[in-house]
DNA sequence: GTAGCTGGTGGGTTTA
DNA sequence: TAAACCCACCAGCTAC
C-alpha cells in the first residue's frame, strides 16, 4: 500500500529479530528497550494523512531498514602521498572492523558490541575533500561505545552524537510538518498492537477508537506538499492540588497531597476544511465555520476529586480518567504551563503511589521522564509534549514575571481582569470550604478552566512560529521548543552540511572572548527632531559580503601579503582575500563559504516569501503563514553571527565573530563620520544605529524642520549605501528624545506619538510597579508636555503617599531571579534572603524563578508580598 | 554573542 | 570609635 501525509514526530524502538514484535518499554528518541537476543532498531514516523478521504487520520510508519552510523577520518599529516594515505586508511578499516567490546548496561548485564560494517567514503571537512570511513553499528546505543574504540584506534570521529531519529530525518531529507510518502504493507497482529494505540484493549469505558494504521515501510521518502492549515489537535491541561490545612507548608507534596482537579482545554471538530472521514467526536457542535476563521469552539473539561476520595487521599480515578481522555481525544500536541517541571512530575509520583501506568503515549506507552539533564524533560511517544513555560522563558523577553496569567494577557489570550484569579491559599480555601459554600467551589472550577484555556490560547499563539522553525530546522517540535537558539542553528547547519557533503566538525571550545559593537557616548539632555538611522541586518550582511565562514578563514601565516618585489610565500595572495579591519583576520574571496551559501539562500527565500505576502490580504491565513515563515528565516539568519561566537558550537570560529564585529565597528564609525560631513550632529550611536539631528538655525518652522531632517537623512543614507556594502535605513523620527548621559539609556517621543524607552527603569523587571509608573509619568510630562516642573510636583505627591503608607504593597514588590541554589551565593542579596525565608516557611523557589520581595523601612530585611504561585515570603 | 548600567556587598581606609 | 568614604567585585538585567 501507499500512503501520504505529513510528519508529526519521530522516535525508534528496538525489537528482537526473529520473534514477532518484542517486549520492553516503548523506545523514545534517544532511548530503546533491551533484552537478550539479537535486536534491531525500528524507526517510527508518526504521521497524519493528507489524502482527501482520510484527512487528519493518524498513521505510523515503521522503517526497519535504517542503520546507525558515524564517520571516522585519519588525522591529516602534512604532505603525504595519495598512496600512503590510502594504505593507511585500508589498514585502519581492518582495525575498526575487528573492534569488539563489552558494554555494561545500567542493570549490569554485559553485551558484546561489534562494528556491523565499514565503508570508505569521501566527505568535505571545512571545504577540503577528505577520504575516510563510514562505520555502521547494529544499534544506536552502540555508537557511543564504538566511537571511543575508534578514537583509540587513532582516528578522528565525526557525527557520532547525532541522535538516531534525527540522523534518519537528515539522511532521508524529511522535515517535521512536511510531506512524507511511504510504500509498504500494513502491519498486522502483535506488531500493530505494539506500535499503535487504542485497539480497544486499554480503554474500558470508552468506545473503541479509530484505528491508527501501522505501515511496514519498504520505501520512505520526502513528498512536497502544501503546508498551510495542517490539521493538528492540541490538548492543554493543568492540575490543581490542595494542601492539608495546618500542615504548615504552602507547597503541595505529591507524597501526601492528592490532585484535586485536572482541567483540559481543546477545540473540538476538524480543522478547517471539513471533517471528512470522521464519524464520531463531532457531537452536536455547529459545523458552519467561515473559511479562515477559527471556527470551532474551545471546550473544557474538569476531572474533579470527590469528597470521599479526598478523605482517602485517593486521586487514582481522576488520573485514570484524564489518561483515558487523552487516549480518546488523541492529541497531536499536549501542552501545559510548567508542565514538565511540575504537573507531569506530580502525576508521575501520584501514579507511582497508586501503581498505575501513565500511559499517555500514542502507542499506549508510558510518559518518559528524562534523567540527568539540567531541566526536567518529558517525552510522550507519538505526541509532541510542549511546556509553554519553557517557550515563554526563552522567547517572551518582554514579559518580566512569567506567570501563566501574565503571558496569557501579553499575548492577548485572556485578560487578567476577566478571569478568576486565585492564590494558592485561596485555592485551598475554595476547596475545603467549597463543600459548604457551593459558590466558592464554583470559583475554583472556573479558575482551573481559565488556566487550561489560557494554556491552550498561549499554545495557539506561540506554536505556529515554532512549527515553522521545526520544519525549517528539521527537529521535532517538542525538542525544538526546548532548544536554545544556538542548538537550533546547529541542527539546521547539520542538515545543510549533509546536503552539501560537508562533515560537521567536532566541538572544540575556547574561553577567549572578543570585542563586540561600538557605542558612542550620548549627548546628555533633551534633543528635538532627531532621526534614527540603522544598518539593516548588519551582521548577516557583513558575513555574506566578506564571505566570513569557518571554511574560508585563512590561518595567519597561510596568508601572505604581497609586498613590492617580494615573492608569494603563503598559500594565498592578498588580493584574493578580505582582511578585517583592526583584527586583520583573512577570509578567502572565493569560493563561497558554507555560511555564505546558506545565508544567501535563506535571504533569497525570505525575499521570495515577502513578495508572495504582498499578493495576500493581511488577515488571510495564507498571509499569516507566510509571515511566520519569513519570521523564522529571519530569526535563523540573524543567529549566525552569535552562533560562530558561541564557544560550545561545533562550527565555532572566534575569528569569524571577531571579524564580523570589527567590520561592524568600522562601518558604523564611517557612517557617523559621513553623516557629520553632510551637516548632521550625531547625538548617539550603538552598534548599528545612529541618532542624528541638524544644528539649530537651518529652518525656522517646526514642520519644515522635520522635512529637512528627513531629506538630509535620505541623502546620507543613499551616499552610505553607495559607498558601503550595507543599507542604512531611516528607522524612526523623534520629536523629542532625552538622554540621561549614560549609554543604552534614553526615552523618546516619535512623530507618531509613541513613547520609546530603552534601558531605563521602566524597562526593567527588577524595579517595582510604583517606580515604573512614576518614571513613565515623568517621561510623559517631560517629552510630551516639556514640563519638568509638573513632573517634579508629581513625584513629590507620590513620595508623600509613600511616606503616609498609602501605597499598596503590591506596587512595591520587586522581582528578582534566583539564578542558582541559595547556598551557592557569595553575597547576601535581598532576593536571596527572601528566598531563604520563603523556604524556611515551606515555600521552595526553584532555581531560575523570580523571587518577589518588598523592602521595608527599618525592617530587619525583606518581607514578603503575595506572589501568585508562591504564598507570601515570611 | 559583547557592551554597559546599576545596586549592593564586604572589606579596607579616612575622617570628625 | 563610629560614621563616611572608597573600591573591587558580584549579580542581575538590558541594548543591540
Amino acid at each position: 500500500m501507499k500512503k501520504e501525509g505529513f510528519l508529526l514526530d519521530i522516535d525508534y524502538r528496538t525489537e528482537k529479530v526473529g520473534s514477532e514484535g518484542s517486549g520492553g518499554s516503548g523506545g523514545s528518541r534517544g532511548g530503546g528497550s533491551r533484552g537478550g537476543g539479537k535486536e534491531k532498531p525500528v524507526v517510527r514516523l508518526w504521521c497524519k494523512s493528507t489524502s482527501e478521504s482520510e484527512e487528519g487520520s493518524d498513521f505510523v510508519v515503521l522503517d526497519k531498514d535504517f542503520e546507525p552510523y558515524f564517520y571516522a577520518f585519519p588525522f591529516s599529516y602534512a604532505s603525504r602521498s595519495e598512496e600512503e594515505g590510502e594504505a593507511e586508511l585500508r589498514e585502519k578499516k581492518r582495525l575498526v572492523e575487528g573492534i569488539c567490546v563489552e558494554r555494561r548496561s545500567s542493570e549490569g548485564a554485559g553485551e558484546e558490541v561489534r562494528v556491523k560494517r565499514v565503508e570508505f567514503c569521501r566527505k568535505k571537512l571545512l571545504g577540503l575533500e577528505r577520504q575516510g570511513l563510514k562505520i555502521f553499528t547494529e544499534l544506536p546505543r552502540h555508537v557511543p561505545v564504538l566511537r571511543e574504540e575508534v578514537r583509540r584506534a587513532g582516528l578522528a570521529v565525526f557525527e557520532a552524537d547525532i541522535l538516531f531519529p534525527i540522523r534518519y530525518l537528515i539522511d532521508k531529507q524529511l522535515k517535521p510538518f512536511d510531506g512524507v510518502k511511504v510504500v509498504g504493507e500494513e502491519a498486522e497482529g502483535e506488531e500493530a498492537v505494539l506500535n499503535y494505540a487504542n485497539t480497544g484493549t486499554r480503554t474500558r469505558t470508552r468506545k473503541r477508537k479509530r484505528k491508527r494504521t501501522a505501515i511496514l515501510a519498504s520505501k520512505v521518502c520526502y513528498k512536497k506538499m502544501a503546508v498551510g492549515n495542517l490539521p493538528i489537535k492540541i490538548l492543554a491541561f493543568d492540575s490543581e492540588m490542595a494542601t492539608q490545612p495546618g500542615s504548615g507548608s504552602g507547597m503541595p507534596s505529591p507524597k501526601k497531597d492528592p490532585i484535586i482537579i485536572i482541567s483540559v482545554a481543546y477545540r473540538e471538530g476538524r480543522a478547517r476544511g471539513g471533517g471528512a472521514g470522521e464519524g464520531e467526536a463531532r457531537g452536536g457542535e455547529r459545523g458552519g465555520e467561515g473559511k479562515g476563521g477559527e471556527g470551532n469552539e474551545v471546550k473544557t473539561k474538569l476531572f474533579v476529586l470527590e469528597e470521599g476520595e479526598y478523605g482517602r487521599g485517593d486521586d487514582e480515578r481522576v488520573i485514570r480518567e484524564f489518561l483515558e481522555f487523552v487516549q480518546e481525544f488523541q492529541p497531536d500536541v499536549i501542552v501545559g504551563y510548567n508542565s514538565d517541571g511540575f504537573d507531569w512530575q506530580y502525576l508521575k509520583e501520584r501514579a507511582k503511589l497508586h501503581g498505575i501506568r501513565l500511559n499517555a503515549g500514542a502507542d499506549g506507552s508510558t510518559v518518559q521522564f528524562e534523567r540527568g539533564g539540567a531541566l526536567p524533560g518529558v517525552n510522550i511517544a507519538g505526541r509532541l509534549n510542549v511546556d509553554l513555560f519553557k517557550l515563554a522563558k526563552r522567547d517572551l523577553d518582554s514579559v518580566k514575571v512569567k506567570k501563566l496569567e501574565n503571558v496569557a494577557e501579553f499575548l492577548g489570550v485572556q485578560r487578567k481582569s476577566e478571569r478568576v484569579n486565585l492564590t494558592p491559599r485561596e485555592i485551598n480555601e475554595c476547596w475545603f470550604e467549597g463543600s459548604r459554600e457551593r459558590k466558592r467551589r464554583e470559583r475554583l472550577y472556573e479558575y482551573a478552566k481559565a488556566d487550561a484555556v489560557s494554556a491552550l490560547g498561549i499554545a495557539e499563539k506561540m506554536l505556529p512560529l515554532q512549527i515553522e522553525l521545526s520544519r525549517m530546522v528539521g527537529y521535532p517540535l517538542d525538542e525544538l521548543a526546548k532548544m536554545g537558539r544556538g542548538r537550533q542553528v546547529e541542527a539546521f547547519l547539520t542538515a545543510e552540511a549533509f546536503k552539501k557533503g560537508e562533515l560537521v566538525p567536532p566541538k572544540r571550545g575556547s574561553e577567549k572572548t572578543f570585542e563586540g559593537g561600538f557605542v558612542l557616548p550620548p549627548e546628555k539632555g533633551l534633543h528635538e527632531n532627531v532621526v534614527a538611522l540603522d544598518f539593516s541586518s548588519m551582521y548577516p550582511t557583513i558575513m555574506i559580503s566578506f564571505n566570513i565562514s569557518p571554511d574560508t578563514f585563512v590561518e595567519p601565516g597561510r596568508a601572505e601579503v604581497v609586498r613590492e618585489g617580494a615573492g608569494v610565500v603563503g598559500d594565498f595572495v592578498a588580493q584574493d582575500l578580505h582582511f578585517a579591519p583592526e583584527v586583520r583576520h583573512a577570509f578567502r574571496k572565493s569560493p563561497d563559504g558554507f555560511f555564505k551559501r546558506i545565508m544567501t539562500d535563506l535571504i533569497a527565500r525570505r525575499r521570495a516569501i515577502k513578495s508572495a505576502m504582498r499578493k495576500h490580504d493581511k488577515n488571510s491565513s495564507e498571509y499569516q503563514l507566510l509571515n511566520l515563515q519569513q519570521q523564522s528565516i529571519k530569526i535563523l539568519t540573524n543567529s549566525f553571527y552569535g552562533y560562530t561566537g558561541w564557544n560550545a558550537a561545533k562550527f565555532y570560529k572566534r575569528e569569524c565573530a571577531e571579524a564580523t564585529t570589527a567590520w561592524g565597528r568600522h562601518f558604523i564609525k564611517r557612517a557617523v563620520k559621513m553623516a557629520e560631513e553632510e551637516g548632521f550632529k550625531v547625538v548617539y550611536s550603538d552598534t548599528d544605529s545612529i541618532f542624528a539631528k541638524l544644528p539649530p538655525g537651518v529652518t525656522e518652522v517646526a514642520e519644515d524642520r522635520k522635512a529637512a531632517v528627513l531629506k538630509k537623512a535620505r541623502e546620507v543614507s543613499e551616499r552610505i549605501s553607495e559607498e558601503l556594502p550595507l543599507e542604512l535605513e531611516i528607522q524612526d523620527f523623534f520629536k523629542t528624545i532625552f538622554f540621561t548621559g549614560k549609554k543604552k539609556r534614553y526615552a523618546a517621543l516619535t512623530d507618531k506619538g509613541e513613547i520609546v524607552v530603552r534601558g531605563l527603569e521602566v524597562r526593567r523587571g527588577d524595579w517595582c510597579e510604583l517606580a515604573k509608573e512614576v518614571q513613565t509619568k515623568v517621561i510623559e510630562l517631560v517629552l510630551r508636555e516639556k514640563d519638568p516642573a509638573a513632573a517634579f510636583k508629581f513625584v513629590k505627591t507620590v513620595v508623600q503617599d509613600l511616606k503616609d503608607g498609602k501605597t499598596p504593597l503590591e506596587k512595591l514588590t520587586i522581582y528578582k531571579t534566583l539564578t542558582r541554589r541559595i547556598s551557592s551565593y557569595e553575597t547576601k542579596q535581598a532576593h536571596v534572603v527572601a528566598a531563604q525565608r520563603a523556604l524556611d516557611s515551606g515555600v521552595a523557589y526553584e532555581v531560575g524563578s523570580k523571587i518577589p520581595y518588598v523592602i521595608l523601612k527599618g525592617a530587619e530585611g525583606a518581607r514578603g508580598a503575595g506572589g501568585a504561585r508562591g504564598t507570601g515570603v515570611a
